[in-house]
DNA sequence: CTGCTGTATTAATCGTCCTAGTACAGTCAG
DNA sequence: CTGACTGTACTAGGACGATTAATACAGCAG
């Protein structure tokens, strides 16, 4: 379900947080769905249930989930991380942007790598 | 020349390698021109000469430099470069549509947003 | 020689991530 | 009610990397 990349710099719970975020974005977890508890999750990843919980703080501080005690946690039934989502992309999209032109690249350069993905996008 | 986000995670000699790497790309900074020595860098920016002298190694590492003891550092002749960079902006960008496409985000909203900065680039 | 340059080394500090252990309270099925 | 699950809170400590600090060495140029 989630793989943690330990080359990666950023911390555990950042990247936990982030694949469950997607897979919230995604659909794959639906609102009202229960996540895993704490303690299983932390278990199937082998990490500490603390770093899984500092995730969840993460993700509900954003409004992707609602953590219930004694319940557990689920996704949220509001939907507005959908449109904040497209528009982080849409702004890091601008930032990639500006930064070719800043560097001399032909913007038509972008358009096509971005076509490139379109037909052979994968998972 | 240069500023220094402390809220930024990368670690300040990064940012400063980063930096320099786009000012030479851009071409502010001509090959074989001399770089400001690292104990005068380390003067302006407030912080430690050793900070800059890492950040010195990682530009010569990459190609960008040539540090030459006694004398200075100074931009490399060769533009290898600036090959490798616009590489490296177009693998963002095809990472940047996998991820928009994985989202269910209609990709030709990135390239508006791309035509957007066309038009009002800034710096 | 003097003052600049880059380079190297070592130690110490500091903050963050993460682990570990423990505890408490709410929920729910039996 | 009991027990097993849930989320939550707290403290202590280890580990690691970034950064500072102080020093030293060697090359180059006026």
């Amino acid at each position: 379900m989630i793989l943690i990349d330990y080359s990666d710099r950023r911390p555990i719970y950042e990247q936990v947080a982030e694949k469950i975020a997607e897979l919230i974005i995604r659909g794959v977890l639906p609102p009202e769905s229960q996540l895993p508890s704490v303690r299983s999750l932390a278990m199937d990843l082998s990490i500490n249930p603390n770093t899984i919980q500092r995730a969840y703080q993460e993700l509900e501080r954003k409004g992707y989930t609602c953590s219930v005690p004694g319940k557990g946690s689920f996704v949220s039934q509001r939907t507005e991380y959908l449109e904040e989502q497209r528009e982080n992309i849409l702004e890091e999209q601008r930032k990639l942007a500006e930064k070719a032109i800043c560097l001399g690249i032909d913007p038509r350069l972008l358009k096509e790598a971005i076509d490139q993905c379109e037909g052979g996008e994968k998972a």
